[in-house]
RNA sequence: GGCCCCGUAGCUCAGUGGAUAGAGCAACAGCCUUCUAAGCUGUGGGUCGAACGUUCGAGUCGUUCCGGGGUCACCA
């Protein structure tokens, strides 16, 4: 019972009894009080104001008398400025939130719903290693699952590899003709980078064949087509999906090594998958859809046998779903396998992380779906998030200003140890812990960077901005999670602390400070967070939060001292508001995907 | 060109139709014989892209325009 919901039925109470108006919490607004005024919490009276025939002054004046009356457990005091009714919340509850949950580890989150949802992402291709547009992806999916997870849904996450197609083909080609049977091993680098290498390989070759196409005479247009290395990919991709046993060796064996790294990256960022869709196994599926379409004329077959959906009713475009040669498009194993979800795991949503650049596609599929009268088509849900560009303008793999995602971990951590050690505070740590810190730092950082803005919109990477371990960063929320471990090793060290006492529960008598009530008002929001960044599937609501909420204790923290407290009430009080602080730190940190350490 | 998204401080971003628009970075000025200064406090910095409109009230809603991006593939 959140204080936003409790004020909400306390003024909905008041204004029947006073007024006997049957007000909704659609009819007026609560606010946080803005700190220039006095009050905690805000209600907007103009809109009542109109029903009523009442000036804004008088109805605040009597509403706020009323609500004082009738609930003096809750309020102390109010004051009307325009039509503004600002509401100071009495100690008692404030003190009543912090003394049940200051050690509840379950703070804010939510009862099961027995809601089943599926969250896609991470999905990459098998011919590149991960970089900085999938590191955005990955942190935004598994953080989307785990604050769903915190709104009582049942969560699946699952990643689709695009293993198989005509750019797959581009990197084995190259590695047949160029590696002379070179691997990983003997190469001494990373799975991923290594096949990389060879789709690079590919396209250097392919763009100097069609120079000299063009030299000839040829067109550009023309030229493309008619490279040898492009036709004999063309012809590997046929052998493929005729199954031949070479080809098909090869394939396993590059993909193989791919996934040797991507697991190494996957292990090292956090990202996990409770199930793992390869399209080598679900490209064939949407096959059967595409007959019952035609038989129920929502499909149409042109004269050259290739089967489109005219969705220009519903202002898109018609649409391919059946080449001519009866095989997928990507759209057809898509509505194969949006159906294979549902049902196979009993949806009731299924959520997509996939780059706004798909905007379209996937509203495609979604009409597709209706269209078909799927029962699940509205539950698709496109969790879309905008490219990450560089200050440089964005990244071109051409131009090599594509940020590699390993490269950036390393780069982070190397940052990381470079401010620990010139801090020099973690001296005595073994190489090991070290190793452990700079992890979760550089982790955080960058996790942080990613997720603190909103998903939707495109995001500027900046590459000194996300290496500051200053301000707005994940490193200065997990700073303030290790200083109140700090306070709670200095008071258990201390020969007058005695735990047992420390678990009593504590009879208030001292009035709350400022910073302490900002606090405790300020913590009792989290579940409010826990909802909104779960309906938006907004992970930088709580990265918002979470920030302002280790702010505000780093002001209570210069502010007031917890061991050396003016009286024991207040130390004890300190002491649960520092662990409370931390737990939700903590706790928001982990829908984030970033741990806290004990020290740093 | 059609459709979609975005324009807020020098930079990167917040901002459920409500009070004098906020953070971080950068700049400047203070604060470590007391719990971690990866911190705290303060100063300067804005025609919220522009114009109309709706409203008691607009950064927020609507229309138009300007600027940027995406997309409209038998690519994924």
């Amino acid at each position: 019972m959140s204080f936003q919901f409790l004020i909400e039925s306390a003024v909905i109470k008041s204004l029947a009894e006073l007024y006997g108006l049957n007000a909704s919490n659609k009819d007026f607004q609560i606010n946080e009080t803005k700190t220039e005024f006095s009050g905690d919490y805000t209600i907007v009276l103009f809109a009542l104001v109109k029903n009523l025939k009442k000036s804004p002054e008088a109805l605040g004046q009597q509403l706020g008398e009323h609500l004082l009356l009738t609930n003096e457990h809750l309020f102390a005091s109010f004051n009307v400025i325009k039509g503004f009714l600002n509401l100071v919340l009495a100690d008692a509850p404030l003190l009543h939130i912090l003394e049940s949950n200051y050690q509840n580890i379950h703070f804010g989150k939510k009862p099961a719903t027995h809601k089943k949802v599926m969250v896609e992402y991470s999905s990459p291709n098998t011919n590149k290693p991960l970089h900085l547009g999938h590191l955005r992806n990955n942190f935004l999916g598994w953080s989307v699952a785990e604050i769903l997870k915190a709104n009582g849904h049942e969560v699946i996450k699952t990643a689709v590899v695009n293993d198989r197609g005509i750019h797959i083909c581009k990197s084995m080609l190259a590695w047949e003709l160029y590696a002379n049977g070179a691997t990983p091993e003997s190469a001494n680098e990373k799975g991923d980078h290594f096949v990389g290498d060879y789709y690079v390989k590919f396209n250097d070759e392919y763009l100097q064949e069609i120079a000299t196409l063009k030299d000839t005479g040829m067109a550009e247009e023309v030229a493309k087509k008619e490279a040898p290395i492009m036709k004999k990919t063309q012809q590997m991709l046929l052998d493929w999906e005729e199954g031949n046993k070479e080809v098909r060796a090869l394939w396993q064996k590059m993909n193989g090594w791919v996934y040797d790294g991507f697991e190494k990256t996957y292990k090292k960022i956090g990202s996990d998958f409770d199930h793992t869709f390869y399209e080598s196994e679900t490209y064939l599926l949407g096959k059967d859809f595409v007959k019952e379409g035609l038989q129920k004329n929502i499909l149409y077959k042109k004269d050259d046998g290739s089967v489109w959906i005219d969705l220009t009713a519903e202002g898109l475009d018609e649409k391919l779903v059946l080449r001519a040669d009866g095989t997928s498009v990507y759209i057809t194993q898509d509505i194969g396998l949006a159906k294979e979800k549902f049902e196979n795991y009993h949806l009731d949503q299924s959520i997509y992380v996939i780059g706004d650049e798909q905007l379209y596609h996937m509203k495609v599929l979604k009409e597709i779906l209706r269209k078909l009268g799927l029962p699940f088509a509205d539950e698709v849900h496109h969790l879309s998030y905008g490219m990450v560009e560089l200050t440089s303008g964005k990244m071109k793999s051409r131009e090599g200003t594509v940020v590699d995602a390993d490269d950036l971990i390393q780069e982070m951590e190397t940052t990381a140890a470079q401010h620990t050690m010139e801090l020099g505070k973690v001296n005595d740590f073994t190489p090991q812990e070290l190793n452990k810190l700079y992890e979760t730092l550089a982790l955080g950082a960058m996790k942080f960077y990613l997720l603190r803005v909103d998903p939707k919109k495109r995001m500027v990477f900046n590459p000194e901005e996300s290496i500051d371990f200053h301000g707005y960063t994940g490193p200065f929320v997990q700073y303030t999670y290790a200083r109140v471990q700090s306070i709670m090793r200095k008071l258990q060290s201390k020969s007058t602390f005695n735990a047992e006492e420390e678990n009593k529960p504590t009879t208030y008598r001292e009035a709350l400070l400022p910073l302490e009530r900002q606090l405790i008002i300020y913590l009792e929001k989290y579940g409010n967070i826990i909802e909104e960044a779960g309906k938006e599937m907004n992970p930088s609501a709580v990265a918002n939060y979470v920030f302002h909420l280790a702010k505000l204790f780093n002001s209570f923290y210069a502010e007031h001292s917890v061991a050396n407290a003016e009286t024991n009430e207040k130390q004890q009080l300190r002491i649960r508001l520092s662990l409370m602080s931390s737990l939700v730190i903590k706790s928001g940190l982990q829908l984030l995907g970033i741990g806290v350490p004990e020290r740093m």
